[in-house]
DNA sequence: TGTGAATGTAAATAACATTCACATAGCTAG
DNA sequence: CTAGCTATGTGAATGTTATTTACATTCACA
């Protein structure tokens, strides 16, 4: 009857040595699959071959599981707009716009995580080390923000650097949320996320006086010649080349 | 012990008579309350007065009857945006705006259909009916969108409709999910959710070199002077006045 | 080595979703 | 008007989950 049970147990003898780590990744694996909503902790016990019982020696209830993946889902999630900002190299508004495609990267390859940073209904503010976690994520959109509003060109008014890291905050977030991710990336579409959220950032960036001329993702694998910051700061019209950031209109 | 359910009973008689929309309404009730997650099947069966088997001659199980909310909620969301698109009146612009409201006012006045639509966690195509609510009520954006392209100042590139109807779309969902809702918007914001997505849409639109020189939302209770389309499609120069949307910069 | 703190276990409780066999009411064909 | 079919409800299972509790096993260390 049980003697699978009594064989892992004889396996790993009666403590599992590394039952919080093990429940954390079973839980990752069993959201990624059935969604935040779908996973329980009896699966993820079981997974772990422990009894129903055993994960309340780690954690306090089924959401205290819940927000630790959530919290070190934002964890990995700052460490990668870190890295894609790169602190505004080669340029601000090319870094700027690799910290979009990383958020989406990060929803498109990271389910689990995104699914239960943002889909699981937890309070933004069940926990403050969560909520710290989600904080330190935004505040590197945030900065990029900030650098990016002190290149206004002259002559514009310069954007409040927070408002413009909400905007693309909620561009990101929509983008992903509507169609970037499990079913919802079963909406048909005429371009792909990516692209989608490129040519929003572009475009908004664009009303805001930027001067976004560059060609979207050039094809070429050669990194296109690193345009000197000032060369962003100087006075093209706006308007941008025409044809604008998402290709060639009719 | 269950004199209430006999007395019940006897107001009633075996038969509730509306069912159906009992359970509806109740499910609806209890969303708002818990989310979509917290609600069950045996509660609205509770609520309305019957057992917890009675739910099931009506609906094939609890997603029916979840998927069966999100279609309502979609039919009442695409009225909405109708009658703040209003063909397009007084003028594309402003007409385009209220929808933006619109959207975001939804989100905030209808929380348990704005849950049931886009955060229970139901597959798009969970349900023919459902996709086709969800699609009509996306095609006032895009229908709005549409109207918007074509008056696209002359000189200036024709944006794609349906493109800015996916980052209309984007926009507002993102900022509704992320900060106009139940507990996400505990967050701290520097405006108001409809303040943002109302400089986010301005900008944008900007970025397309749409003219977009209106003070966002003055004070005075009457409405600014119905501007002719035609002065909408003039010649002003891209940019817009100084301030920009989100009002005074320092 | 003895012992308290950690970590697991089994069993029990309470709530749900869902199914099934049966009860009752409404409606319709004769 | 009424026999009987169909729609709608009921109670009593079944199987699963979350969570608690009393008890068992180890570990670490004095």
């Amino acid at each position: 009857m049980s003697w699978r049970k009594e064989q892992r147990r004889a396996e790993r003898g009666y403590h599992h040595g590394n039952l919080k780590e093990a429940l954390l990744q079973a839980a990752l694996g069993l959201i990624a699959e059935k969604g935040a909503a779908g996973f329980t902790f009896a699966d993820a016990a079981r997974m772990a071959g422990v009894s129903a019982a055993a994960p309340y020696r780690h954690f306090r209830d089924r959401d205290e599981l819940l927000s630790s993946i959530a919290q070190r889902g934002f964890e990995q999630f700052e460490a990668r707009l870190t890295a894609a900002w790169d602190d505004g190299r080669p340029d601000t508004v090319t870094a700027f716009e690799r910290v979009g495609k990383a958020y989406l990267a990060f929803a498109r390859e990271e389910p689990a995580f995104y699914n239960a940073m943002f889909e699981s209904g937890l309070p933004v503010d069940a926990n403050p080390a969560l909520q710290a976690a989600s904080e330190r994520a935004f505040n590197i959109i945030r900065a990029a923000a900030e650098r990016l509003a002190a290149l206004a060109p002259p002559g514009t008014p310069r954007p409040p650097a927070m408002m413009m890291a909400l905007h693309i905050w909620s561009m990101a977030h929509g983008v992903a949320s509507l169609f970037s991710r499990g079913d919802a990336a079963r909406r048909k579409l005429p371009m792909s996320p990516d692209e989608l959220l490129e040519a929003e950032v572009l475009i908004y960036l664009r009303g805001l006086g930027f001067p976004t001329d560059r060609r979207p993702a050039p094809k070429s694998a050669e990194p296109p010649p690193v345009p000197p910051e000032a060369s962003s700061a100087s006075g093209v019209p706006p308007g941008g080349a025409p044809g604008g950031p998402w290709g060639k209109p009719k």
